[in-house]
DNA sequence: GTGTGGCAGTTAG
DNA sequence: CTAACTGCCACAC
């Protein structure tokens, strides 16, 4: 991971400066999400989790480069729109170009899960035992968890689709926030199973 | 409903 | 290398 993040900024740092990224907190109504952007503008990290957030900045700062933060309004967050569209429901899709050296920098079967979870459909969801199967390894839902656990970008990869045989399951963040999501959705065949929500 | 053992992949040391 | 974690699952009570 770490020698990902090296590579990626030796590049942009040509001249050797101090390289800039800016973060910012974002509410949609009783939604707070925190997200970080690179030099480049590219969205590198988004979550509902402020420790996952402040763990992302923390790798940045662990490296051997002089890298600074600042902290971007909501209303100037390049996916503002198209979140709080989201938000409203009126929106299924993140039409952007995925680039984060998280990403690139995580195992190749981290690679994989989040790549299949990119496949899921708004308003649908599968299992962790299925994603394991998808993945290539049909006994590792657990693994499987893990990496949507460590996914760096919450909804843009939409790990809040992928529910255990039997009930939720986890989600960074908090359940509450995962269930509502789902809600949000139109359930995602989850609700329909369940008698009691 | 709950307890328990096993599971795959990742990380720390 | 081992040990110790997880957004899990199956199978018992």
């Amino acid at each position: 991971m770490n020698i990902s993040l090296q590579k990626y900024l030796q590049k942009l740092s040509g001249s050797g400066s101090t390289l800039a990224f800016s973060t910012s907190e974002l509410q949609y109504g009783e939604f707070t999400m925190y997200s970080l952007l690179g030099p480049e503008e590219n969205i590198m990290h988004l979550t509902f989790a402020p420790e996952k957030h402040a763990a992302a900045l923390g790798q940045l700062r662990s490296l051997s480069f002089g890298v600074s933060f600042t902290s971007l309004k909501q209303e100037q967050f390049p996916l503002n729109t198209f979140l709080r569209d989201y938000f409203h429901g009126r929106r299924a899709k993140f039409p952007i170009k995925i680039n984060s050296p998280f990403i690139e920098g995580a195992s190749v079967f981290h690679r994989r899960v989040w790549q299949h979870i990119s496949t899921i459909p708004y308003g649908k969801c599968i299992t962790y035992r299925e994603l394991a199967v998808m993945a290539g390894s049909p006994r590792g839902a657990r693994a499987v968890g893990m990496a949507c656990g460590t996914n760096p970008l919450v909804l843009i990869i939409p790990c809040h689709r992928v529910v255990a045989v039997n009930g939720l399951g986890g989600f960074a963040g908090g359940t509450d926030i995962k269930k509502a999501l789902l809600d949000l959705e139109g359930g995602c065949g989850y609700f329909r199973e369940q008698t009691d929500v």
